[in-house]
RNA sequence: AGGCACGUAGCUCAGUGGGAGAGCACCACCUUGACACGGUGGGGGUCGGCGGUUCAAUCCCGCCCGUGCCUACCA
């Protein structure tokens, strides 16, 4: 605002809707910005002035909630802010479409299942599955196929998203879009395994792993869950030679008895110390086994005396590892018991006709089947030689226990020996500890989350999966003269081959005619856990080792936001990835969302079935009302779905377009603002700047939305407003100064409150905007205009007396609060302030307070008393001469 | 079982070492010229409980209760 009386035009009112058509301004100004570029990133600024987000690329998998909205708002009203500080701000979109969560939806879409055997067909076009069809069996295709569907139903997903972030007002730079299947992230992620090779950190081994027998592939320790599970407590009586009837085992899993390679149990368990060093015998299958002592081993526990199998749970492989036991293994990848020949080498029986006998009972049959039918074996051993009485003890014993899920899966994972690939990072636990404690969380108690992971980290990281819709491990390896694999010689694909898919790709050193033939090599047909991916997500915005330019203009990143159940996952492996590549964090702040929940306060779930959609929501209730919404929650916290707060956001947009519209119609000689109370106004606004802004510099964005709500509506609204209405529209000789100093002031205050309420309502402030500042100010859009600050307020004198508003605000407080039949006692009353307050401020007043009083006329008050006018007038300036 | 967070009006939530708040809902009143998608006024709370520190505690400390989440728990 410039010093000199100027003529500001005023809108005229007939050319403004009388009320604020939000979806049609929704529709229009992400055209507007979308064609403007308005949220372009320039890669011509420096670091310095860029505000690097790592934005979280949702799982694409088919359904969108509010939650979503929810948390990318929190981040997005975060940018916009930086982005009015006149930060370059670099905000991509990703996609997150490779993995398990599309292969299932793709699965359920057509109902297909991939065959890795089934030969490709050429333009296979499939239609969504029927109800009809999905009564038949899944059909069968190959895995560029399957590939192909899962391409197509992620292209569907992703413009459903795109479609609710546009309309959401998330201001991406949609020129950055990525998705973590694409080529570059291909590329990304095989540069990363071929640098992480290249230091040591990466490393294959044949090992017991937690797989997942429904989708037949290796899972990490970050994706297992522990669910309490029904079981039962069997009470098995094992032999040692020369005794039938020695000992009594507990177990939960009476289906691996063929599998027990030891027994163990306390070294100072007094009841079995007599056993350590001989030879148990296990019943039905008659397989002797090693009985050795164990810390590990609880008296406590079940008989304090038990069966170390091949493989029953994690403690199982740490006996076997360190006892240097046999490998038994029974369970397969698919699940169920697998054949195996008691007598042989590897399953030695003292009785093997009668072993194989009982197993032959079980093979074949899934784990839960097994186990129903080995207790009936132990139940009532029929056909037992020795005509013993069954090796059961009493009926099993019912108990609920925890069991290790796949987060995604259905059944308990098994330990099953397979060849994985790993990352090893629990060598790493004291660097990765370092690194969270350089980034800065919000709320910094999230970092506890990080802290606790890391510290009880138990497993490297399992990075190879069994499944198809993934980036390949870049990969080899050698065979020798028999055809084996030389898994201690992996070819990795140099850095120039990548990005490759070893099932179709060469390596170097060798021709596509020596594919899977003595001598020559055979390609991984493994992928990448797409953790391994999306913790990429820095590098792939900066695009890394592809342009490393680039990538020092955008690496670290400022922030990553993201919701706190993904902590274990997504944070841990991104600051590991960050830290074995470059010894870098990988952003500054890690910025946490709660969770939405439903009115019953349980969290918003898609298989609990209590999801909003949120298009309704803001069909209803408008943008600006559901990000309001979302704004109003503080980081970290969870926040139920309410209306009301909906509604509330609409009504605030509803309030700035009304009160834009009465600021904006007001014409006059514009003064600098010049008379107390205007200047006691901008005093205010000025405060308020200050505490919006540092509530913003804390990460603290819902305290920016209610301090700036609650002077918009108390200050601005209700009182400002009101008293300035009275000056505008006095025509009496002398007002017209008077009048130019409170519209000067109005403006000022509308056009910064615009800017305080733009990131969290963009749309209703762009369009108020538009009417007249956009072009005063030469700056087309409001998201791109100063964030408010001491340039505003430059040449405004500040008022006589710091509490003038607050006086006027109690005056005006009172008048409306007695009744007109008190003017002539009001005069009165404020004449005694006057004397203890500042009298020459109470002189400014006199005249607004005189026109107000004047003015007012409210029936309603006039059966109230004289005496509570005294009162009430005292009890609101009393504060302010108390001792 | 450990860790973290939360517990304030009927509901959703702010807040602070010294007067207990907002919005919604409820009641009464007002079609005033930006706005009835509005305005004015009102009722309603031992700030989860018990101790402690302090001149003073809803706020700081301890214990307990309740809720949620994260870890751990397959003999």
């Amino acid at each position: 605002m410039g010093t000199d009386a100027k003529s500001v035009r005023a809108i005229d009112p007939q050319g403004l809707p009388k009320h604020f058509d939000a979806e049609s301004a929704e529709k229009r100004w992400d055209g507007e910005w979308q064609s403007r570029g308005t949220y372009r990133y320039d890669p011509a600024r420096s670091r310095e002035e860029t505000f690097v987000v790592d934005t979280p690329p949702p799982t694409v998998s088919g359904s969108l909630h509010i939650g979503h909205v929810f948390s990318y708002v929190h981040t997005d009203v975060l940018v916009r802010h930086q982005r009015m500080r006149g930060k370059n701000v670099f905000y991509p979109m990703g996609w997150d479409d490779n993995g398990l969560p599309t292969e299932r939806r793709v699965q359920n879409y057509f109902h297909v299942r991939c065959d890795p055997r089934a030969a490709y067909e050429a333009g296979l076009e499939l239609e969504p599955a029927t109800a009809k069809l999905r009564k038949k069996p899944a059909r069968l295709i190959s895995r560029p196929n399957f590939i192909e569907l899962c391409h197509r139903v992620t292209q569907m997903d992703e413009n459903a998203f795109k479609e609710l972030w546009r309309r959401a007002g998330l201001s991406v730079d949609w020129s950055l879009e990525y998705a973590t299947i694409d080529q570059r992230s291909r590329h990304l992620a095989q540069l990363s395994f071929r640098d992480l090779f290249e230091k040591g950190h990466v490393y294959n081994s044949d090992a017991p792993t937690m797989w997942d027998v429904d989708y037949q592939t290796a899972i990490a320790q970050a994706e297992m869950e522990d669910r309490p599970t029904p079981g039962a407590f069997y009470r098995i009586e094992f032999g040692v030679d020369g005794s039938e009837r020695a000992f009594t085992i507990a177990t939960t899993r009476p289906e691996l008895l063929p599998a027990c390679v030891g027994v163990t149990a306390h070294p100072q368990d007094d009841r079995y110390r007599a056993l350590f060093g001989k030879q148990a015998i296990t019943p039905l299958f008659r397989v002797p086994v090693p009985i050795f002592p164990s810390e590990l081993a609880d008296p406590e526990k079940g008989s304090g005396i038990l069966m170390v199998c091949t493989f029953g749970d994690a403690t199982d492989v740490q006996w076997w590892r360190d006892e240097g036991l046999a490998l038994r293994q029974l369970v397969g990848r698919n699940g169920r018991l697998s054949p195996v020949s008691f007598g042989s080498e590897a399953f030695p029986s003292r009785d093997a006709e009668a072993a194989n006998r009982y197993y032959a009972e079980l093979v074949g049959k899934g784990v839960a089947a097994a186990r129903q039918g080995i207790a009936q074996l132990l139940r009532d051993p029929a056909g037992s030689a020795s005509g013993a009485a069954a090796p059961l003890q009493g009926e099993p014993e019912p108990i609920e226990h925890a069991v290790k899920f796949y987060e995604r899966g259905e059944r308990p994972l098994e330990l099953v020996p397979t060849r994985q690939w790993f990352v090893r990072l629990l060598d790493k636990k004291a660097e990765l500890l370092a690194k969270g404690e350089q980034v800065r969380w919000h709320p910094p108690f999230m970092f506890a989350r990080y802290r606790d992971w890391t510290e009880n980290l138990q497993l490297d990281w399992c990075i190879s999966r069994q499944r198809y819709f993934g980036v390949p491990l870049p990969v080899w390896y050698p065979l020798d003269r028999e055809g084996n694999p030389d898994y201690a010689n992996t070819l990795v694909a140099e850095r120039e081959q990548l990005p490759v898919d070893p099932t179709l790709d060469v390596p170097k050193g060798y021709d596509a005619s020596q594919r899977d033939q003595p001598g020559g090599f055979a390609g991984e047909s493994d992928i990448f856990d797409t953790w391994f991916t999306s913790s990429l997500t820095p590098q792939i915005g900066s695009h890394w080792l592809l342009d490393p330019e680039r990538h020092r203009k955008l690496f670290p990143a400022d922030i990553r936001p993201q919701a706190h159940e993904i902590i274990r996952t997504w944070a841990f492996y991104t600051i590991a990835k960050a830290l074995l590549h470059e010894n870098s964090i990988p952003w500054k702040h890690a910025v946490i969302s709660g969770w939405v929940l439903d009115p019953e306060r349980k969290k918003m779930s898609k298989s609990v079935g209590n999801t909003s959609t949120p298009m309704p929501l803001i069909e209803r209730y408008t943008a600006d009302g559901a990000r309001y919404w979302s704004a109003s929650a503080r980081l970290g916290s969870d926040t139920a779905l309410d209306e009301k707060v909906f509604k509330n956001g609409k009504r605030l947009a509803t309030k700035i377009f009304n009160a834009g519209k009465f600021v904006l119609t007001q014409s006059a000689q514009v003064h600098p603002v010049r008379d107390e109370l205007d200047r006691a106004f901008v005093a205010k606004l000025r405060a308020l700047v200050e505490r919006a802004t540092g509530s913003f510099d804390d990460f603290n964005h819902a305290q920016a939305l209610a301090a700036t709500e609650s002077f918009f509506w108390s200050h601005f609204t209700d009182t400002y407003l009101e008293l300035a209405k009275l000056r505008v529209r006095d025509d009496g000789p002398g007002a017209a100064a008077g009048r130019g100093s409170a519209v000067a002031a109005l403006r000022l205050g509308l056009s910064v409150l615009l800017r305080l309420f733009a990131p969290f309502q963009p749309y209703v402030t762009e369009e108020v905007w538009s009417w007249a500042f956009a072009q005063e100010t030469g700056e087309p859009t409001i998201h791109r205009a100063p964030w408010p600050g001491e340039a505003d307020f430059a040449g405004i004198e500040p008022p006589a007396d710091p509490d003038s508003f607050d006086v006027a605000a109690a005056c005006y407080g009172a008048v409306n609060k007695c009744k007109a039949d008190a003017a002539m006692s009001m005069g009165r009353e404020l004449e005694h302030m006057a004397v203890a307050a500042n009298r020459a401020t109470l002189a400014k007043l006199e005249p607004v307070l005189a026109d107000l009083l004047g003015a007012t006329r409210c029936r309603a008050c006039e059966r109230r008393e004289r005496a509570d006018l005294e009162d009430g007038v005292f009890e609101i300036l009393d504060p302010r001469f108390a001792p």
